[in-house]
DNA sequence: TGCAAATAACCGTTTAAGCGGTTATTTGCA
DNA sequence: TGCAAATAACCGCTTAAACGGTTATTTGCA
């Protein structure tokens, strides 16, 4: 009953059922696309990925520099059920807006430039310091 | 997606999924109920049983002096699957002390007896008046 | 009408999350 | 080996939730 409760409660925050939402469609995203796509911060998505991996949601996969991470292949008891039923409903009400950024990041990342936020930003941040 | 958070959110404490677990084997609990099975202040009953009536999981009919919980018989959206999964995962897992305390109050209570905590708390509280 | 029971609302305190911003760590590549 | 990119861990602050305890409200009954 604990862990059950554990696993809606890494549920009960918009950014993590957003990023539930696009591993169930995409299969496998890095840390960079979350950033990209729900324009968050790096530290934020990190720790919200945390989160649903502890959870037991995710599983992470290191390859190179980045962090890969996907729906958990195995999911323990309770959770699979729930994450059978999250594909579901996240389906039936998927925002729109969310699938038009994350269209817009693959054609930008496939067009070439690697990971990581517009330049525009990386410049901004590198100007900031002293 | 910010509703889906929030029913998720309501179903992340434990007290609160025992409660529901409780309601969807027996149909329909008054506070007292709550508070002599899961052994809990009454405080924390109504609190608890208010959230889940806000987030759409239950509803609540007055009578008389009491006042009964149950599952919302019209869920909205996102609300309904969550609600039959969650009866199906509760069912395989459920907490065997739970029953045990269940079947025991009810024993009680038909015996007789009004609402309420069991007689030697009731008096203490009576007692620790002035 | 007055009292007792059941319940909801309120209050102050404590604890857990979330956040931005920064620093440390891992990795590939020149 | 040294540098740059990607990511995780850390820090201080703010906010929300949970709790026990108390008070207010509703209801039935004598």
């Amino acid at each position: 009953m604990k862990q059950l409760a554990g696993i809606f409660k890494a549920l009960s925050d918009e950014t993590r059922l957003q990023m539930m939402s696009l591993l169930l469609r995409t299969g496998e995203l890095c840390v960079c696309d979350f950033v990209a796509v729900l324009d968050i911060t790096q530290s934020k998505a990190s720790r919200h990925l945390r989160y649903l991996v502890n959870a037991g949601l995710l599983i992470d996969r290191r390859a190179a520099t980045w962090v890969y991470y996907r729906v958990t292949p195995e999911p323990k008891a309770a959770a699979a059920g729930i994450l059978s039923l999250l594909s579901s409903v996240l389906a039936g009400q998927s925002d729109p807006q969310l699938s038009k950024r994350l269209d817009r990041w693959r054609r930008k990342k496939s067009c070439g430039a690697t990971c990581g936020a517009p330049a525009a930003t990386r410049r901004a941040t590198t100007g900031g310091k002293h």
